[in-house]
DNA sequence: GACAATATTGAGCGTTTGCTCAAATGCTGT
DNA sequence: ACAGCATTTGAGCAAACGCTCAATATTGTC
């Protein structure tokens, strides 16, 4: 068995509690959950760099779930519309909203949401593309499109958030299934 | 001239310091911009339902501005567009997502931005529906364009936000009329 | 002009935050 | 056994937050 260092030990803390609390995560609640003292985390991090890291992994492992490498086009779409909006993504939603909103003046978490936005960006970007050679649908433009479709996911996520208005889960995942059908003519 | 009342004078300042640093506006910042003591803003205010007043007010403004309801139904769709994400829009992307966020702990802004979508959602509608009266365009589903439309506004707000990534506001603009000319089929 | 009612003040309380730092502990090599 | 070094601790600092409350200023009424 690998022992974990007491620094891998703070920053696993970290995405956990991310994963319940979003980013209102506080450093003495990380201490208190992987059982060592305040010290010691501001030995090894800054809070702001531990903060991105944290966010930094836990998006990474989001996209290479979402956009596996090996799956065939048309079923890795079909899965990615079903888990759009699913009741448990809620606490991504939360985090991405977060983020981008911390983004505007915290130079590390700006950085760490270009890269997982660029990341999520190119892995829609190339499932389309793949799907375009392997004659699943055909696209004008697939970049483009894997824009819009982001952005729409996006912002319906968003107002699933705040558990607003009218609009459902269900609605919210047929939204982004109609887009895809107007990007690529039926 | 009407002599405005400390109890306005607060609510306005609040509004000014939210359109210049948004939701992180503090009691004090607002108490100090109105010439009031700290103590008067409590007396007259719980900060919850200040803070969710004066974003409502904006946002009403908002809605009023971007959806005027004497225009032509083309133009005023094209002043949408070309304003949805002009530069001195961005205090609004960055009031709405902070909102958002916040409304999944607090009511009184829950209920604002609840309120604030629904007239959004509603004025695009509306708008839309005009336009088709009009026989400026033809859409299958005017309130369900309009909730996609919304949403995508959203997203690509939200990748504007940040300053991340390669997405420009004019691309975010070319997107959102992309989408449109899809919706409407050309 | 006297008195009650209302409006207004600001020092300060209690809490939370990230972070410091002197001290305590554990480990390693000789 | 012991010196030397890295690891680890937690009480506590300084700042910021919303908010309280006793005291003061202003206004209205007869």
């Amino acid at each position: 068995m690998t022992t974990t260092s007491r620094r891998d030990r703070i920053l696993a803390a970290t995405i956990d509690l991310m994963l319940e609390q979003g980013l209102a995560t506080t450093t003495r609640a990380v201490t208190e959950r992987a059982g060592v003292g305040t010290g010691l985390l501001n030995h090894y991090y800054r809070w702001p760099d531990l903060r991105a890291a944290a966010w930094a992994a836990i998006f990474a492992a989001v996209t290479a779930e979402q956009f596996p490498a090996d799956a065939e086009a048309d079923i890795a779409l079909e899965r990615y519309f079903a888990k759009a909006f699913a009741p448990d993504a809620a606490i991504y939603w939360k985090l991405w909203t977060e983020a981008v909103d911390l983004a505007t003046s915290d130079p590390a978490m700006r950085a760490a949401v270009a890269q997982a936005q660029a990341d999520l960006d190119a892995g829609l970007t190339a499932l389309l593309r793949q799907g375009m050679t392997s004659g699943y649908w055909r696209l004008p433009d697939a970049e483009a499109t894997a824009q819009r479709l982001g952005a729409l996911h996006d912002g319906l996520a968003g107002l699933l958030l705040a558990g607003i208005g009218h609009l459902g889960a269900g609605q919210a995942e047929q939204h982004l299934r109609q887009a895809f059908r107007l990007e690529c003519g039926t």
